[in-house]
DNA sequence: TATTGTTATACTCTATAACTATA
DNA sequence: TATAGTTATAGAGTATAACAATA
């Protein structure tokens, strides 16, 4: 971090001073935090409602992506990838397979683990699910003024998420 | 949207074919519902870090800055502006009432409303917090590489929450 | 002894319905 | 009849501890 970041006040300072003796309030709209959490719980209601008719949550959406493109992973492996507990992935997994769209094989190596895999009618579902994918983050790339303004989003996010880089270095 | 949303792939294409006949996976990491919540988690995580020592909570630091701003706002309009449904925002008022940090005064012309006020221990608290806060957002304005692009993240973010405003029209 | 998957459990956040007191 | 605040409750999402099978 910067040498001043304790003491200076580097993000936008508030209009005027407001109640008794209290200097510089932001507003919550110039907010860092705030303004992701409002901005990903907006996204996430409308991935909601296009995934309404397919019955699909956000979760359950990244897990079937990730086995559709690296099939025959570890369950812990795909867990860790999406930041889910290992403890939590197991009912996500369990509807999954319910639904007869995934499967556990039980690994030859290690026959403690499971690998991941897509079954047939799992990877017929997950080409509806990209179509309707599709049209849901077109519709945000849409919002945001197009795939340039997506791409800078993505850096600036990624520069939150990757501490240790330091691109301009 | 613009005229291709349902039929084009506006966003990033996949390096490769993946699984059986799966055209055009998407990486998890080029999605933006998905980085924006990994995002916002991370900066959540590190602001109820640095708010351990204060015991205080994202929801309970916006309510607190929101009456320190403008006092006087009814319960149900401070709600709404924090997108929080006026049931849970009962049990928020109840703990910063209860810890001496703000008050509820019966209005005087609606005698159902309750205006927030902080109390001269609240205006104390609120000083602190503020200095804590600062040190967390100069944290996170360091990581995206600057204030430059903080404000460039925030005007993204505004036009995902903004679906009418067309900036360029 | 350590790891993978699992179960049980608890805590937070969020959403809805119904109640009360005022209007 | 409608509104502000409240209560009760249920559902997600997430976190930890402990266990069985396997390494």
């Amino acid at each position: 971090m910067t040498a001043d970041s304790n003491t200076t006040t580097r993000h936008a300072p508030a209009t005027e001073a407001t109640a008794a003796g209290l200097p510089a309030l932001p507003q919550m709209d110039s907010i860092i935090g705030y303004k992701l959490r409002r901005a990903q719980l907006l996204v996430f209601q409308d991935f909601l409602q296009s995934f309404a008719k397919l019955n699909l949550r956000p979760a359950e959406f990244s897990v079937l992506a990730m086995i559709a493109r690296t099939p025959g992973l570890k369950q812990s492996e795909i867990a860790a990838a999406l930041g889910i507990k290992r403890a939590n992935f197991v009912a996500l997994m369990d509807a999954l397979e319910k639904r007869g769209l995934a499967d556990r094989r039980k690994g030859d190596i290690d026959r403690r683990s499971h690998a991941l895999h897509l079954t047939p009618e799992g990877t017929r579902f997950v080409r509806k699910m990209m179509a309707v994918w599709n049209t849901h983050e077109n519709r945000m790339i849409d919002r945001l003024g197009g795939p340039a303004e997506r791409d800078l989003l993505i850096g600036l996010l990624d520069r939150l998420l990757a501490p240790d880089a330091t691109p301009d270095a």
